[in-house]
DNA sequence: CTTGACCTTCCTGCTGCCGGAAGGTTTAGT
DNA sequence: ACTAAACCTTCCGGCAGCAGGAAGGTCAAG
C-alpha cells in the first residue's frame, strides 16, 4: 500500500510517517519505481506509534515500546516503569501549570481592568511588591 | 554595566539576553569596543522579562507586555485581557494532561508487571481491546 | 608581557514535525 | 495517443526559545 493510505488508516500524516522513517523508527520495502510500500506490520507499527504519541510519550520512549512491542519475550514490568515514569512526567507538568495558574489568579483578581493605567499586574512584573 | 552583570542581576543567562536583543526586545547602547552596555531601564526590561517568562507568557506575548509597560496612558483592561486568555490556555493544557494521565493510570493499573510477557498497555497501544 | 576572563559574531542543534519546490510516475479521461 | 490530475520522491527551510561552541577582539591583573 502506498503511503497516502497508510496515512489514512493510521491516522498519521504522510510528512510525519516520512519522519518516522528518516529517524528510523519503521523502514516499509520500496517498490521497483521508488515509492514506499506499507504492509501490515508497518501499518501495525504505524498505528502503535499514532497511539503512544497520542498519549504523550516522547519519540525516543516510542522507539524502546515499539522494540519491546516487537520483543516477545520482554517483561511487562519494563513496559508498566516506562509509563510510570512517563505519569510521574505529566504530574510534573501539571503542578507546575497549576502553580502559573494561581499566581496568575492572584494578579488578574487584583487588576481592576479598566480604562485606568494602574495595573498590579504589569507592577508584579515589573518587581514593585503589591505589598 | 556589561552583559554578564546584566546576566547576573536579571537572572537571564547570557545567551538568552542576546537572543532577546535579535529579536528585538532590548536594545542596549554600544561602547566604543563594540560591547554592551546596559542602564538602568534596559535591566528593568530584562527583570521584566524574566518574570513574564517565567510566568509561562510567550515571547510575543510578552513583547506586548512590554509595550504595555512602556505606555504610560495604557488601559489596564488590556493587560488583564492577555493574562485572562494566558490562563485559558493554561487551564486547557491541564485538562489535556490530566485525561492523559487517568488514561495512563487505567493502563497502569491494568499491567501486572511482571517477567512475563503479556501486557495490556502495548496491546492498548497496539490497538487490540482489552474488552 | 602574558595569562585569563571577558566580550563579539556566526553556525549548529535540540523536538517533532509542516510547507513548499523541483521533478518522476501513474492513472483517468478524452 | 495524449494530456491533466493526482500521486510519489528528495531536499531545503522554518517554527519556539534558546544552548553550546568556534574563532577572534579586548581588557585588567600580575
Amino acid at each position: 500500500m502506498n503511503i497516502s493510505q497508510a496515512a489514512t488508516d493510521s491516522g498519521l500524516p504522510v510528512k510525519t510517517i516520512r519522519y518516522y522513517e528518516e529517524i528510523g523508527l519503521i523502514a516499509p520495502k520500496r517498490r521497483e519505481n521508488g515509492y514506499r510500500d506499507y504492509g501490515a506490520p508497518d501499518l501495525h507499527k504505524l498505528t502503535f506509534l499514532q497511539r503512544a504519541r497520542g498519549l504523550g510519550f516522547s519519540i525516543e520512549d516510542c522507539r524502546v515500546l515499539l522494540s519491546l512491542y516487537e520483543d516477545k519475550g520482554r517483561a511487562s514490568s519494563d513496559v508498566k516503569k516506562l509509563a510510570k515514569a512517563h505519569v510521574t512526567q505529566i504530574d510534573q507538568k501539571i503542578g507546575e501549570l497549576q502553580s502559573l495558574r494561581s499566581t496568575l489568579d492572584q494578579l488578574i483578581a487584583s487588576c481592576h481592568g479598566d480604562t485606568r493605567a494602574d495595573c498590579p499586574i504589569l507592577d508584579d512584573l515589573a518587581g514593585k511588591s503589591v505589598s
